[in-house]
DNA sequence: AGCACGCCGACT
DNA sequence: GTCGGCGTGCTC
């Protein structure tokens, strides 16, 4: 039997499938969708297998090495959906098979040199070298030097150079001990003061029989000598066995049943449950403003899904994967829920997918790629926030996980609902022509008030001489609530411009010698740091360009902010959530916890606090700069700045007591701020469509955008022209080419980046025209411009 | 992506 | 005459 394999190299030439003789002993066991271990070349490669079958057409066959799985790790939907993703993506086949599995699956590759002759006869040098490490690995060998000596022997033969490919998902084992005879009868042969000895036995007896090593120790009290001591006498089997990590060890989910739901609820799911009844696809737009019971209607709809022994996907966005979500799904589903976040590590993810993948669980709630959940009967796929930009993957392969969930859904006939307090335009547009089926939420349960929102003029605030981040106003109602004893969120949106230093004098910026970005500054170390490239340096003493030594930070990054709260109300205590502060695994959550609590009056952060947040006693809001990303050259900018306002807004006064918001800014007569303030989605989505119509963008016309890039200037743009001429030349007249240009971000690592970006409403020959430009310039080479498609982009840095 | 093969310049 | 630079092409 011969297997057909997309082996693990991303290139455009490997993009195919290599045919290999699947050996004796292996026939029953490689399948396809399993990974396997094949001779590439002069090296070894994991590969998946994607067919297996009588005979090829290549009549030089190597062996497979050895299978990696014993069961498929992609079942057929999964692959199919490989291959609808590598077209509609324009990516690798390889990539789009890659994304599908958890990273810990991936292989990692290594080369050793295995001596083949007694150690004594080699040189003096490479006999050290051989007695600390034996085989020694390339790595070694090339840190010290010893290549050339060692691809000597290798060529004499005393040498082998062996290529190996190393698996990094380890599965955790435990250790267990059973009793190996009846309790009562080991107690009986104990010795009389094998006091320890006898505690085991007793509380291994009162567990059943069978403990792990941790817990058999925590309730004796044992030490790993004392079970030593009574596995050697025959009293104690020890055993090792498959164990998961368990991220919500030591953590009790209170269970929950089900809510009444409202008419308004009652509406909305009915639709949905008829088609998870009736086996159909249909995607559904859940409109419903914040606080009207999204929630609830996943839940029951999930609930549901499972009672017919199905399963159900829920994706939310990374940064609103909050306990207090979790918990939900935990608190309704018990065990039956898997969790898959980016703040689990790379061992806790692989257990949480193998859960998955053996049928252990039926829901996984999780970001963006969990869309790919091993899953056989699914019942539902939710994404909730759908308008969050984080469900798009930004490298290859760039997949939108919307396309992706509609696409599943029709192969597992069942429902997509797409849930959002402000959808995205796209969406909503797919709703109003009747692509989608529009549900709308329009109250908040428990008849609570939208919050009162008031938006500060930050210019008058200025021109009156107030020259602090905080309007007169907004510091008045900080102190009332700290007198009051309620919280307060106060949200700064830092991206367009974060803590960048300049000369005051000059009017110099700092800037990454290798990118075209200003360097963001980190106080921990007092140096400067590119965003990009990793650029590290010292902040100057004095200015590079003019010598002077006014050097400031500027923009208002969180620690600036809290810094002035301290001096401004020195009485409130303060919790800080950005990047800096929750770095460490669990520390957002061990934040959010505490201040759940009361143990802070004021919770100040970035985009991350802006979703998911749900605690009583928060009545303020206070949004410190509501245009920084107004500004951004992203057609996007409003849409982003409404949806953002509307988001944070909707933290306040979730429960009896009623929520203000205040809004600062400096352009109050933006559309997106006005309908912000009044929480009007339909309004702003009607005034943004005429702005998209005018100036050509999504939902009227669809986007492609073509990067280059390139060490050499000139040759970037002349290849970009070159590109666009293509696309001029090829394409209808209703298709429109900007470009080329400079890219926003000019240059990211020395190298200069130049792009084209197609509008087109019906273009049916753009993608094969695209693939044949990837294809061409592509082509590796030494002196070749990078080339990069992003089909329907989000960031067009 | 690696890696081998192969063709030209600078040395023993 | 050989060593080694990197451009070219192949990997079942």
């Amino acid at each position: 039997m011969i297997a057909s394999v997309i082996v693990d190299v991303p290139a455009k030439q490997t993009d195919r499938t290599f045919d290999y003789l699947i050996p004796e002993h292996l026939e029953s066991v490689v399948q396809k969708g399993m990974r396997v271990v094949v001779p590439f070349g002069p090296r070894k490669i994991q590969g998946f297998v994607l067919d297996v079958k009588e005979s090829s057409s290549f009549d030089q066959l190597k062996k497979i090495e050895e299978a990696v799985d014993i069961v498929p790790v992609l079942n057929d939907e999964l692959l199919s959906l490989s291959d609808w993703m590598t077209k509609e993506t324009m990516c690798y086949r390889i990539s789009a098979l890659q994304v599908m599995l958890p990273a810990a699956m991936k292989a990692k590759y290594d080369k050793v040199f295995v001596p083949l002759t007694d150690l004594n006869s080699l040189p003096a040098a490479l006999q050290s070298h051989f007695q600390r490490e034996n085989p020694l690995s390339w790595k070694t060998a090339l840190t010290n030097g010893l290549l050339k000596d060692l691809q000597k022997l290798v060529s004499d033969g005393r040498s082998e150079l062996k290529y190996l490919v190393k698996r990094k998902g380890t599965i955790k084992k435990e250790r267990i001990f059973k009793l190996a005879q009846d309790s009562e009868a080991i107690i009986a042969a104990l010795s009389k003061n094998a006091e320890r000895q006898r505690k085991v036995i007793e509380s291994l007896h009162a567990e059943g029989g069978t403990m792990t090593s941790a817990a058999l120790q925590e309730s004796s009290g044992a030490t790993a000598a004392t079970l030593k001591a009574l596995v050697d006498k025959g009293y104690l089997l020890e055993e090792h066995v498959e164990a998961y990590r368990d991220p919500f060890e030591h953590r009790e989910f209170e269970r929950t049943g089900h809510f009444q739901l409202t008419d308004d609820q009652k509406q909305a799911i009915e639709p949905i449950l008829e088609t998870v009844n009736s086996y159909r696809q249909r995607t559904f737009l859940l409109h419903g403003v914040t606080g009207s019971g999204k929630t609830e209607i996943y839940l029951q709809t999930i609930d549901q899904v499972l009672k017919q022994g199905r399963q159900a996907i829920m994706l939310v966005p990374e940064i609103s994967l909050t306990p207090q979500m979790v918990q939900r799904f935990k608190g309704r589903f018990g065990d039956q829920v898997a969790v898959m976040h980016s703040g689990l590590s790379q061992g806790e993810k692989y257990d949480e997918w193998r859960k998955i993948h053996r049928g252990e669980v039926n829901v996984v709630v999780g970001a963006r790629s969990a869309i790919f959940a091993p899953f056989e009967k699914i019942g539902v796929i939710i994404i909730d926030e759908e308008h969050e930009t984080s469900y798009k993957q930004e490298d290859a392969p760039r997949y939108h996980a919307r396309d992706v969930a509609i696409e599943r859904s029709k192969r597992h006939d069942c429902p997509v609902i797409l849930g959002s307090a402000t959808p995205s335009l796209e969406s909503f547009a797919r709703a109003q022509k009747g692509n989608y089926e529009l549900l709308k939420l329009q109250y908040r349960m428990n008849q609570q008030e939208m919050p009162d929102v008031q938006v500060v003029d930050m210019r008058e605030e200025l021109r009156e001489g107030n020259r602090s981040m905080f309007s007169r106003e907004l510091l008045a109602k900080i102190e009332e609530r700290l007198e009051k004893k309620e919280q307060v969120v106060l949200f700064l949106n830092r991206r367009g411009h974060s803590s960048f230093i300049m000369c005051r004098d000059c009017g110099t910026v700092m800037q990454c010698p290798h990118c075209e970005v200003s360097l963001t500054y980190h106080r921990f170390k007092e140096s400067m740091k590119c965003h990009y490239c990793g650029h590290e340096e010292h902040v100057p003493e004095i200015c590079p360009e003019c010598t002077s030594e006014h050097i400031r930070y500027f923009g208002t990054g969180t620690q600036k902010v809290e810094e002035e709260l301290v001096k401004l109300l020195p009485q409130a205590r303060t919790i800080r959530m950005d990047v800096d502060t929750t770095s460490r695994k669990g520390s957002h959550e061990k934040l959010l916890d505490a201040f759940g609590r009361g143990e802070a009056d004021i919770l100040l952060g970035t985009q991350m606090i802006a979703k998911g947040l749900d605690f009583p006693n928060i009545t303020l809001v206070g949004v410190l700069s509501a245009d920084t990303m107004l500004h951004l050259p992203d057609f996007r900018a409003s849409e982003k700045t409404f949806q953002l306002l509307t988001q944070v807004s909707g933290r306040a006064g979730r429960h009896e007591k009623p929520g203000e918001v205040v809004i600062q800014t400096y352009t109050p007569e933006h559309f997106s701020i006005e309908l912000a303030k009044s929480q009007n989605f339909e309004w702003f989505y009607q005034k943004e469509m005429v702005m998209r119509k005018m100036a050509q963008y999504p939902p009227f016309y669809y986007l492609s955008l073509i990067t280059l890039s390139h060490e050499n200037v000139n040759k970037v743009a002349a290849v970009c022209s070159e590109i666009a001429g293509i696309l001029e030349r090829n394409l209808s007249v209703q298709a429109i080419v900007l470009g080329p240009v400079a890219s926003p971000i000019a240059r990211i690592q020395n190298k200069y980046r130049y792009q084209c970006i197609v509008k087109y409403k019906n273009e049916p020959e753009l993608k094969p025209l695209l693939k044949k430009i990837m294809d061409q310039y592509a082509t590796p080479g030494k002196d070749a411009v990078t080339i990069q498609i992003d089909v329907q982009p989000y960031m067009m840095m």
